[in-house]
DNA sequence: TCATTTACGTCAATGTATTGACTTAACTAT
DNA sequence: ATAGTTAAGTCAATACATTGACGTAAATGA
């Protein structure tokens, strides 16, 4: 016996609608797990987030609150307060732009750097090794792919959604 | 010439790092280009999944707010919330239930009903064409077999979290 | 039966996220 | 050079998300 719902089964619709929903359930366990495993350091996934980018070799001079805003995805305005409780609890500093007078630079401070480095890095890696215990290398690698293509598909469509936007402007002007 | 960097690269902490990251930029770029696009219907992402979940032939008697709650995977609290504005704009409604006392139901409207199927719906398919265009059904498939893995594992983390907690619970008392 | 425990929902405090509006500064194209 | 545009950051309003604390009701166990 055939199942009679078995033709909206397994169709490109239904397999998109199940894979949106374990991305929504991923995005809000994301959230409460990852915090919950760098709460003894006082912070957040988005701190760790936040930290993660202020670490890397590239950002040694540290980073603006737009570029962070740009590089982590979300708004600028997201990201000032983010960086007002980061500043509040000692793990970043914020300084002038000697370049730009509009601009703000962002750097870890030492204690941040600690905290990264010596608390929380170990924290994460074995948070990383308890979600992925049963991942191979490869495992990795092709989920890896598939977010990345996601990613870029979303990026498209809000870079449309902004152009498009502005086209409804001009209409609205002439 | 060997890359002195080699090393780190490509090894499976280094692709936690970026899987992680990646899912972290997802999340964020999924509530606004998901609310973006049910926007004119009033909605935001997390609405869109209160409705998805109401909209099943399996609820077709409503669901308590601790059902959707454990069903999406976020506090009992935010859905409260959450359920609060939806019932303002009209989307759902709340009753008592005649089973429990305690618990209250939410079912959609009929006008709830008429912004899911006839106004949401059509958008989210577009969202879905939009984002997964370049996806095969076996990209979808084995992408949305990763998302579970994680998310399951999540789940499993925050189980052990909890017990673990009721633990020094335990252990405070003694 | 009656005390303990568990479950359901809400309130409050806090953090994260969006858009819109605004100020100030840098850029750009005459 | 100067007017117009773009970019950087903040403030305000709103929505979403967490934990902790609370009151009420159901379930459990001696």
């Amino acid at each position: 016996m055939v199942n009679p719902r078995q033709n909206a089964l397994n169709t490109k619709t239904d397999l998109a609608n199940r894979l949106f929903f374990r991305l929504y359930q991923c995005a809000n366990m994301l959230h409460k797990t990852g915090s919950r495993a760098v709460e003894d350091e006082g912070l957040t996934t988005q701190q760790w987030a936040v930290l993660g980018a202020l670490s890397r070799e590239k950002s040694q001079g540290g980073m603006s609150i737009g570029d962070l805003a740009r590089y982590l995805m979300v708004s600028r305005q997201n990201l000032s307060g983010l960086i007002s409780r980061m500043e509040r609890d000692g793990h970043v500093s914020v300084a002038a732009s000697g370049q730009d007078r509009r601009s703000r630079v962002v750097t870890m401070t030492d204690s941040g750097r600690h905290v990264w480095q010596d608390l929380a890095l170990p924290k994460i890696h074995g948070y990383y090794d308890a979600i992925l215990a049963d991942f191979s290398v490869n495992d990795v690698t092709h989920a890896l792919h598939y977010l990345l293509k996601i990613l870029e598909n979303m990026q498209r469509l809000d870079a449309q959604w902004l152009t498009a936007d502005d086209g409804e402007a001009v209409k609205a002007l002439s």
